[in-house]
DNA sequence: GGCAGTGTTGTAAGCGCTTACATCGAAGGC
DNA sequence: GCCTTCGATGTAAGCGCTTACAACACTGCC
């Protein structure tokens, strides 16, 4: 029995077989429940646990097993919506298997790649999502643990997640057209996030079946609130002025309708605006924003399950897992007023 | 020397000391920097370091140093943006001083105690905000490691940092008597949350120092969109129907002012409505919602900081610390139309 | 030339747990 | 009555790190 120094934590698992009069072994296995115990004996551990207040140590757990019991998440950013309820689907699926979750925002990092390396070695597995480190510091992190990818590209050796996107900017366009919408422009960074790529090709395409050309080159701006005074300033210079916007977020959409409206533009009438994400306030404006539906909890949760098929020994990625979405029509787009409809989407 | 299993783990600082020709000792300490190493020794280390793609083992370095380089983060739940700014707030800081941060959500908790009792051997000190496990679960905690208490009442032993309420409570209210209302009413579940306990004690002072009744016993609605209904039945019901309603926070006051809407209720001439926590619909929706800005970026840092303090041994809580909150005046509360404006509150 | 001082590296103990293996009674078969 | 079997428990090795301490080679000093 190797002598043990007193004094720094005060309570472990030697103190815990000592005050119940049995040995480190016996407490370890009532309080994992791995072996048979015979019933005294089992009682007697519980009681010395209860006053002790003993908690296992996890590190030295994790030590010995090998696994961690948690797992982490990766993400750029929390501001709006999408995050926050991404991570509550997460952390919800993760919690029914044990896991514990790490989360880390690279957007206030100075070195995000470091940041995730660090991390990996504190969990059993990780997901990362869109805009934080690259593809390759994700396939060598993948290469030692499992990696779930979200909402971004595939990468060799690790799983993906994502929404569907193109499919639903055919619709959500194809929607504007049949509104008679016919000079149609697309908002925001197509360089910026896959996400919002595919959004702008499901976009040209729609307008390409139709045969009609787009209104302008995509605005670039970024995809925060804020951007709609610039996104106007641009489209009240424009010489053929769009009658419809296609904006990459609800944020982006709504700043601009607000700004529009402030310069005496009548949304839908001279303008209509869809956006994506259906935000809180989406259904508060007037007109309310007509907009796709991404369903963030499940998304998550979702995430959080492969990861743990991952973790506890399943194969591989197959194919990249793809959500459904669904549009919201509200009055944005030129739609009469009435409840909330949704039109759901094939995923 | 112990011999070493091969296989499990690819590398360890067993195969980096190999490949360097060193011992681990030394392996170790070019890693850490404690310890002066010779140029070339150093330079062999951070090769092999490379070749390998070593990252340290955390769980051992916690068992070696007894820290952990993380810290707990206890939320009721991530809907909605106070507590997702409130997290990024947090995790900045706890970046900042290298330390990783690991959330337990415990709304869809069975048993957040126990969720709780287990992350607390994993980090090195806890922050739990209000609505998640009850104050002696968080003060026997609060025995074993550092815990800060946020948004809620002060614990023996524990930290606490919140947002103040009570005043800015009064000057909301004090407010909406100068725009000569008179039958104001308090709309949220005063037991729920001490916050909202803090609100409505200042809501009833500031009555009680103008002379004025309240227009009725606080509303027990819960905080969430969806409740807004149920106010407007109670509202419409009364006999002595309010001239301005002070709701516990914005999705509670927006969903009321929406339903109030519908029911052909003019806002603010026939009802003056006003809320808490300025989210991004209250500047959207017609009116513009009033409200109460709480810095809960700043919060989120605070709180990170003060438990950061404890973990490195500073002394413990002397006094709560409270941030101070800002007016946020629209036109809900019968302001006329103008820029947003803010009033600084002292905290 | 011997010796204290200095700077670098190795040795090994220990952090708190799990678990393979050994041990030990008691039970049961003959 | 002896030997096997089996269930419960103890023993000790090991998980991958850090760090006190020892060892060692120089350097420069008298």
């Amino acid at each position: 029995m190797a002598p043990r120094r007193q004094g720094r934590r005060s309570t472990t698992i030697y103190s815990v077989a000592q005050l119940a009069g049995v040995s480190i072994a016996t407490v370890s296995r009532v309080l994992q429940g791995t072996t048979a115990t015979s019933p005294q004996t089992r009682a007697k551990v519980l009681r010395a646990v209860e006053e002790l207040e003993y908690v296992p140590l996890r590190a030295a757990r994790s030590l010995a097993v090998q696994r961690h019991a948690a797992n982490g998440l990766v993400v750029p950013d929390l501001t709006g919506p999408y995050y926050s309820e991404l991570l509550m689907g997460y952390e919800s699926a993760a919690a029914e298997f044990g896991q514990s979750v790490v989360i880390v925002v690279t957007r206030t990092r100075e070195d995000p790649a470091r940041a995730v390396r660090d991390l990996s070695s504190l969990v059993d597995g990780l997901v990362v999502a869109n805009s934080t480190i690259s593809d390759d510091a994700a396939g060598t992190i993948g290469r030692r643990i499992p990696v779930v990818l979200l909402a971004r590209p595939e990468v060799p050796g690790c799983d993906s997640v994502s929404t569907e996107n193109a499919e639903s900017a055919r619709k959500l366009t194809e929607h504007l057209l049949a509104h008679d919408r016919r000079r149609l422009l697309f908002v925001g960074d197509t360089d910026g996030s896959p996400d919002v790529r595919q959004r702008y090709d499901g976009f040209t395409t729609a307008l390409a079946e139709a045969d009609v050309l787009p209104a302008g080159s995509a605005i670039g701006v970024s995809f925060h609130e804020g951007s709609g005074a610039e996104v106007v300033a641009h489209v009240l210079a424009s010489p053929h002025r769009p009658d419809a916007l296609v904006c990459a977020n609800d944020e982006l959409a709504l700043s601009t309708m607000k700004a529009l409206q402030s310069a005496g533009v009548k949304v839908p009438d001279d303008i209509a605006i869809v956006g994506w994400d259906d935000v809180m306030t989406a259904r508060y404006v007037s007109p309310g924003l007509t907009t796709v539906r991404q369903p963030l909890y499940e998304l998550g949760r979702v995430a959080a399950i492969r990861l743990h098929e991952r973790i506890s020994g399943g194969p591989a990625a197959t194919e990249p897992l793809i959500l459904p979405t669904e549009l919201v029509l509200r009055t944005s787009c030129g739609c009469p007023e009435m409840d909330d409809r949704d039109v759901p989407l094939a995923g």
